[in-house]
DNA sequence: CATAAAAAAGGAACCGGTTCCATTTCATTA
DNA sequence: TAATGAAATGGAACCGGTTCCTTTTTTATG
């Protein structure tokens, strides 16, 4: 409807292109009188600038690009609350790249290092490989990672060993011995390391540091998603000797944990400890303890970071890294095994 | 970094840029020959097309804009993965513009019929009022609605005051006489007519048609979110003569409800009746008894009938209105009442 | 082999902004 | 009042694609 150009407004208010485009944009040196006019042809015709010719000849989009596994994960949610806080604050509209098989991954790890729909890009829990990372190094917009990490790459990050070690160390203290680990699949297509293989490799560590065995029964991987727990964990539970506490790798997997011990009516906390990890918002309305990491806090530290760059981006500077803290919070899905 | 451009190439293989252009586009009229010529140029480049020129070129974008109050509703989420899975298929990119405010609402419903930056626009939980509609519908963009209506504009919607009836007569087939409605602000600065108050309309209808009064005290409205309604339904359970039941306008509220009952020691459904509406996720793991709405489907819908409007933008028809059935689940939260 | 018709290719103009440089207008000072 | 410098303005060129019109090349036909 409206193809009201430039152009237009400079006719109408008798005046150069060039003045128009100083008055939109603020420029000092346009006389009082001649703004007013300016202003007047614009109002009287709804000019609005088109914000892509805009782009191409400022070579500037205002936009920033955010990829993430995002529906599959609730914490994705949460991490894009928090750069969406800042992205407000700086007018900066958001371009999101939902990833759900390894095939959009992959597509997009080729197209997006090209960066010309965004001037900044956030990766949320996806790990390039080095290729990857070369490719995105050598792309012409500032990159930051959140929750996944590439020694070359900006990165915001947890501690995920120290996280697994954190969760398997309190099951431990409370005194539990027969401690399963359920998880996405470690070797996922998505992710170069992913998070669920750090905090097994913490997991492993807590029961050395015990002296505790390893026993590879109670170590199942699946998709992530509640219902793939659930299965898992009524696996786990009909097993001879079950475990008496499990470590799922997320809140999400806890619950499918939880929701198969109520199904076989066992009772959590008495005959069976669950721990989560990340402290998703519903998990304190579960009472579920579990170690919480920041996650809004992660998207705001991330986008942050990533205005950063964009600001100062002619300095190639070392590639920053951001960790966050980890912290256990006890609520009432875990507690001392059943003495025999 | 990749400044490479099409005339850079069109150089490289010694052909025009026109040549080039349509090798791009799979244009037919190029000889086999060239076409490879030209590939080779292409691939030994790196080059690849700049989307924003290209887009300022063609007038067309392949983005579509989400306007949502994204991350207070868990429910949007969910619908815009609905979306998402219709996107994907058409090789579209998803502009993602997030509300929490009424400022930012305004703001966009202001630079949104625009339209320069998507081809098509979803708005979803937002409702436009009268001059708002008018210019969605000036705009060059076509606009669908998703959980919001405006008779002059296309818009997938439930019949929110019989999934108010719905619940409430539910409440009241069990027996239940004293019966709360939480909600968020009716006269909410977001929504013109919001879905709350027209669930408000289904409740009054149904205690109206059981012979049953309405109570001023039964009826609180806060701000959307859990410790909203927690605070809400321990007004309520403190009263002389505490409902029974509490229809919940949302399950997000619900949860609220669900909590501050367990904090007061009044078992669910035994002591107290709760029903939500919405049917999130979470919702089957807490047993909520609720009024499901196709939530993934409503953004299938709606993208469906968005991309069906770019296709033939031309003809201006009638707004489509697609209108989905709601169902109620019961599950644990509700019981008749204790006799007395 | 000449010629007409069809196919392929070249490149200027365009999309709608911004910016830089040249030019005009204004203000200041002698 | 003229000279000088500063401020304000006009508009061509540019950003990097696409497209249309024109020219060149190829193919088909007599």
């Amino acid at each position: 409807m409206s193809e009201v150009t430039i152009r237009d407004v400079a006719k109408a208010a008798g005046v150069g292109v060039g003045t128009v485009s100083r008055v939109l944009n603020n420029h000092p040196s346009v006389r009082e009188s001649t703004r007013k006019k300016v202003e007047e042809a614009i109002e009287a015709l709804d000019y609005k600038p088109h914000r892509i010719a805009r782009q191409l000849s400022l070579g500037k989009t205002s936009n920033i690009g955010v990829v993430a596994p995002f529906f599959i994960r609730p914490s994705s949610v949460e991490r894009l609350r928090g750069v969406e806080t800042i992205l407000a604050e700086h007018k900066y509209d958001l371009v999101l790249y939902n990833v759900e098989t390894k095939e959009r991954r992959d597509q997009l790890f080729e197209s997006l290092p090209r960066g010309d729909m965004f001037d900044g890009l956030l990766i949320i829990t996806l790990t390039p490989n080095d290729d990857e990372a070369e490719r995105l190094l050598r792309g012409s917009v500032p990159v930051v990672l959140v929750d996944a990490s590439h020694p070359r790459l900006n990165r915001v990050v947890i501690d995920d060993v120290l996280g697994g070690y954190m969760a398997t160390k309190h099951l431990i203290d409370l005194g539990h011995e027969r401690i399963a680990y359920i998880s996405d699949i470690l070797e996922s297509p998505f992710e170069h390391v992913g998070a669920s293989s750090l905090r097994y490799r913490g997991y492993r560590d807590a029961l050395a540091e015990a002296g505790l065995p390893f026993l590879p029964e109670y170590y199942h991987q699946d998709q992530h998603g509640v219902p793939q727990a659930r299965k898992m964990v009524h696996e786990l539970l009909a097993l001879p000797a079950p475990p008496t506490a499990i470590f799922a790798a997320s809140d999400t997997q806890a619950i499918g944990a939880l929701q198969a011990a109520s199904e076989r009516g066992i009772v959590v906390p008495d005959q069976l400890s669950v721990i989560g990890f990340d402290d998703i918002e519903i998990a304190e309305f579960l009472k579920l303890t579990t170690i919480h990491q920041p996650l809004f806090t992660s998207g705001v530290e991330g986008a942050a970071l990533l205005f950063q760059c964009m600001q100062s981006s002619k300095l190639k500077r070392e590639a920053n890294e951001i960790q966050l803290p980890l912290r256990l919070i006890e609520r009432a899905t875990t507690a001392p095994p059943i003495s025999i």
